[in-house]
DNA sequence: TATGAATGAGGGTTCATTCAT
DNA sequence: TATGAATGAACCCTCATTCAT
């Protein structure tokens, strides 16, 4: 059986991504994605109650992944430094490699009026809320900070990484977007201070990567 | 003579502000800002070609606002936390003050296709340019590392200021957008290491800070 | 077997009644009769050709049973004018009783185009040709006026019955339609009495008409 | 000037009658309406707000000529009769002229559901008041019978004009609408007169009637 | 025979833009 | 120069009807 309820679903998902990526809500229109996906326009109507449920009923599939992934991702992961990296590092993988999703999200849904009442909304929530977590953790194991509102990193880190990919969305796409993700994490991990850069600190994360790793010894050099 | 035409262009600007910010692109009308603004639909066409014209003709005053704003209150300051710091504070403490501007720049034309070939770009560029001599400055300086490129600098450090205020737009708004300033500043600057928050940073922007100081202190007794 | 051919049919019409009276022809749905019939929507094209066929093929059943109706009610009434009551008293208690009947025919069928060449209007046409046959008995009987021609009466007393049902449809039905049977009888009776066609009356608007006078001259010499 | 505000509205309303008319409601389309009166889609929607308020609108003018006309007619008429007579003279030979306009008030707008909530059914009231002025009337003169209510005298009589005008609408209109005229009033005013009500005719069915029994009875104290 | 998912023509309505005044 | 009535292209959505199961 090849088209059952559930394959067109997904197709219309599918289609409606690609399509409201490339054309953003209004200028992209049910036909073009009935079009583009090999159905009738009343079709779907039968899956997605308006325009705007369909919007809302794109991204959740993609969240879920991303949840998973992250879960994954993360599973072995020790400590909150070594979280955050891998963390930072499959987001970014994954917005790279689902970039209409990633232009869909933040271009598109994210910016559209009444999204925090959609269902998808629930479950941006609960990535938001794994960023969270993370940070509690390397709190409690008195690696982080704790004098700053953790919503306060949560919205600057998701910001870093909303806005981070953006620019590579619309710019030439030269380097790959994961390649930001270790300076990214270093970046909230250690801050601007050339002062915290100087590998004194034993859990730091990035000891294996060979830029600090030579900082520390030009820093050695010094003294 | 009232109605110069600088008046009545300044007068559509404002108007459009307003109604873009609060019903977004598509859902507002021309008619809508001509009868907010106490004109004909057919003046609005005297002073911008189109309505995408129109919108993107919106930001200009604004952000030469915030570019002036930002030289005025980085003019006193020595060096590149200092500077970092009068450039959060002012620049979140505008956005609070012009929340229209707010939503508009983040929710609608930011995220509208092609602004980046708009001349109001070119102004937020700056923007985002003297950040980067911010950042520059303090590297000059040996206060700020060198081995994280600046452009992701930028991106991060605008992201966050972009989505904790919408964080802000969106939300309750029971504290004031710029009490975020310092906190973020100093995650900036400190990053989220618990090591790097002891203060021993003889040029750290913060040590005014009771927060600072107290956890200097508590440092002290712990050893 | 329960769902014989034959009760699907009837449950269908039965619903299609209600549904066409409570919504009209067109803003009722197909859909909407099969729901509340409890089939498919598929079915009821196996009983019906078209929406319109459905619409028309709803009275047959009705209207049979008001042709039934009224022979029994008028089965042992003698004369015109008892035939006439009955009539009346029947169809206007049959019409409150199946008051969904009375608003599809009166508000959605009859003003339908097309009515005229369906069935169902060969039966109404039987229960408008039953007036006739009971004016008629009663002109033969001597007790009606014959200067009237047949078809305008039954215009008017059938469009008076419809306007009367149709006022009380749309009213707030404090009284019940039957109610107004005897009074409009009687308005009728009058109307049609022979007795009253002779002229007496000093103020009669139509002494002027030939038809009048002559009846009159007629009648003098009959004295 | 050509093309007044006025005008437009005008030749909208004339249109729009031809076409509801010819269509009924919901066969017809804004797009027949527009292309029909030479004007573009959305000049309709600069006079009514949608298509119903169009179709509500439309009778008000026709309906105010009936008032007007039934007024001027009815002007020089004396007593109850005269005044019926004119009366329905005018309003059959209105309705055979404008047979559109007859069509459109009978067979779409009356059956129209919320056609009671629109200004237009109040005009439609005043004609409706009209007559049952002109049959109080002609109670007060002693001519007319009163022991019948108003209202549904009323009902009866305009559902006459209304059957009898469409029969002839639908018919093959042979003879001319308004030659009806006289017929029934007759029939109307035979039934209505005071004197048809004195029990005189044998056969009368009503005899059983208290309340014709107590006319009988009170009848036979005046004299 | 009963079903209901799929279809797509079609219509009401909006609104950016124009242009005569 | 300011105006706003007129315009019509374009789009969301509905729903009667079909047909494969």
């Amino acid at each position: 059986m090849v088209n059952r309820r559930e394959d067109i679903a997904k197709r219309i998902i599918e289609v409606g991504e690609k399509i409201f990526a490339e054309k953003s809500f209004d200028k992209a229109t049910i036909r073009d994605v009935a079009k583009e996906a090999g159905i009738g326009v009343g079709t779907i109507y039968q899956y997605f109650s308006d325009k705007r449920s369909l919007l809302f009923g794109i991204p959740a599939l993609r969240i879920q992944e991303i949840i998973d992934g992250l879960m994954d991702s993360m599973h072995g992961a020790v400590g909150g430094f070594n979280k955050l990296r891998k963390f930072s590092y499959f987001l970014l993988s994954y917005l790279e490699r689902n970039s209409n999703f990633a232009k869909l999200i933040y271009l598109v849904v994210m910016p559209y009026g009444g999204w925090k009442d959609s269902p998808s909304y629930q479950l941006a929530k609960s990535v938001s809320d794994m960023f969270i977590e993370v940070v509690k953790e390397g709190q409690a194991q008195g690696l982080f900070r704790t004098d700053i509102n953790v919503h306060l990193i949560r919205s600057a880190y998701l910001g870093a990484v909303e806005r981070l990919t953006i620019s590579w969305l619309l710019g030439r796409r030269k380097m790959s977007l994961c390649s930001f993700s270790d300076d990214l994490t270093d970046l909230f991990v250690s801050g601007l201070s050339r002062a915290n850069t100087d590998g004194s600190v034993a859990e730091c994360p990035f000891l294996g990567r060979q830029k600090i790793v030579e900082k520390a010894i030009s820093k050695v050099g010094k003294n």
